[in-house]
DNA sequence: CGCTGTGTTGACAGGTCTCAATATAAGTGG
DNA sequence: CCACTTATATTGAGACCTGTCAACACAGCG
């Protein structure tokens, strides 16, 4: 039961067929990324967005330095690059960390998809509020939670992504196809340090791990990150798109 | 020459006057709030969305601790509270930092906007991801970048909402009506912090500063930040709102 | 005038980074 | 399948940035 790009829209309400179908007109063609393949680079010039099929892939933002800070962890159904549609050049690279299908949708596409489908378009608009909350939660952490805090943060964040039930359990296992190099980018620390702050967070007995697959008490370590649970509205009686 | 709500949805394409006077029409009574009051705080259920009409706001997350980042310095003509949209319970907390005046737009009147005015949902649709753009580039700032280069990014960033010209230009001044508190939870750091950070860009000749007061040159703070120059697009021919 | 918020400074502790070396796993070409 | 190369993980020592605690200065306000 993977996610799709359809999945992500009906996130926060139904969509008919109809407007579901004029997504799936618009795609271009597939494509596939092998591990560490760069989509797009900050800076290139921006055609269109991306709907992730399969995979994983990171985006990132570079500084000056040649350091990047990883801005979102894509999982399948998501759509990448849209904060860039404002722009002329791309702010973020795509980076593939797994084999990655990949569907671009042109700028063209997407005009008309906005133009046609008001309800689409609504729900495209409430999804860019969940991304912003996301990344406020990320900001937040990053600004004043200690490291070990941080990549707590990020465990439950990607745990909650891939199962969204509605209570908190027990002990769970999660494997991540991430390096810890793309980790200390993720928190905004060194890879050095993510090695220690995971040895620390084992012996404190928080979490479990063996390679890259973590184990851990999803609700005792949320309570240590010091980020809230986010429940997300369904179907909200003030949202009417279409009209009435 | 301040800006208003309008400006801020015409930032990517032109509206009609009707579209605009619906807007106008959904307002509630402008409120004013006093330096340091809380227009809404973290938790609350959500009721709706404010227009920020005079003054400055911060918009922040609340850490255990106590702690708090601020998310976003607000200023007149944007929406507040809108990632909390797909929310039950609000994620930041709104405080004004001056004498601010504010229109609240409950969630059903918001609801009427997006339901008749696709144009309209456009034009917030492009402007979340325009805040998608800017809170990346504060994750990599906070995440990547050493507290003077924060900070520098910071103001530069503050200019750029003032004073949205096609080049940078020489020495120019601005005045912030924020305590070292506040900037210290916009960076990530400390009061004390702060307070050392500015000694040292002071004393490096990077800025000049008389209280609140601060005189830098655009170009070379932003250089220093490493937070490239961000150009937005403007009537882009993909872009057909309302269809054909 | 005294209170309170804000700014400033110093000494010290702690978290994180840098540099550097080694270990282990993964991938490649023969 | 092995030998080699490369990527990734791990560990240590010391430096640096930032935090903590505490004291004092200064400004705004009643």
């Amino acid at each position: 039961m993977k996610s799709t790009p359809r999945d992500r829209l009906l996130e926060f309400f139904e969509l008919t067929s109809d407007e579901l179908d004029l997504l799936e007109r618009l795609r271009g063609p597939a494509a596939r990324f092998a591990r560490h393949a760069e989509i797009r680079r900050a800076g290139d010039k921006v055609k269109g967005v991306f709907l992730l099929l399969e995979g994983w892939v990171l985006s990132s933002a570079e500084m000056p330095g040649g350091q990047r800070q990883v801005l979102k962890v894509h999982m399948p159904g998501d759509m990448l690059g849209s904060p860039s549609m404002v722009l002329p050049l791309a702010m973020e690279t795509l980076t593939a960390v797994t084999l990655a299908t990949i569907v671009p949708v042109p700028l063209s596409a997407f005009g008309v998809l906005l133009g046609q489908a008001p309800r689409l378009l609504a729900a495209l608009f409430l999804s860019a509020q969940q991304e912003r909350v996301l990344l406020s939660d990320r900001l937040a952490a990053v600004g004043r939670a200690t490291a070990a805090q941080r990549f707590a943060a990020l465990l439950v964040q990607l745990y909650d992504r891939l199962n969204r039930g509605p209570v908190d359990p027990g002990p769970v296992s999660l494997h991540l196809p991430l390096t810890q190099q793309d980790l200390a980018d993720l928190l905004g620390i060194t890879v050095v340090h993510v090695n220690r702050v995971l040895k620390s967070l084992v012996a404190e007995g928080l979490i479990a791990r063996d390679r890259n697959d973590y184990r851990f008490d999803v609700a005792r370590l949320r309570n240590f990150s010091g980020i809230p649970r986010r429940e997300w509205i369904r179907n909200p009686s003030w949202f009417r798109p279409g009209g009435y």
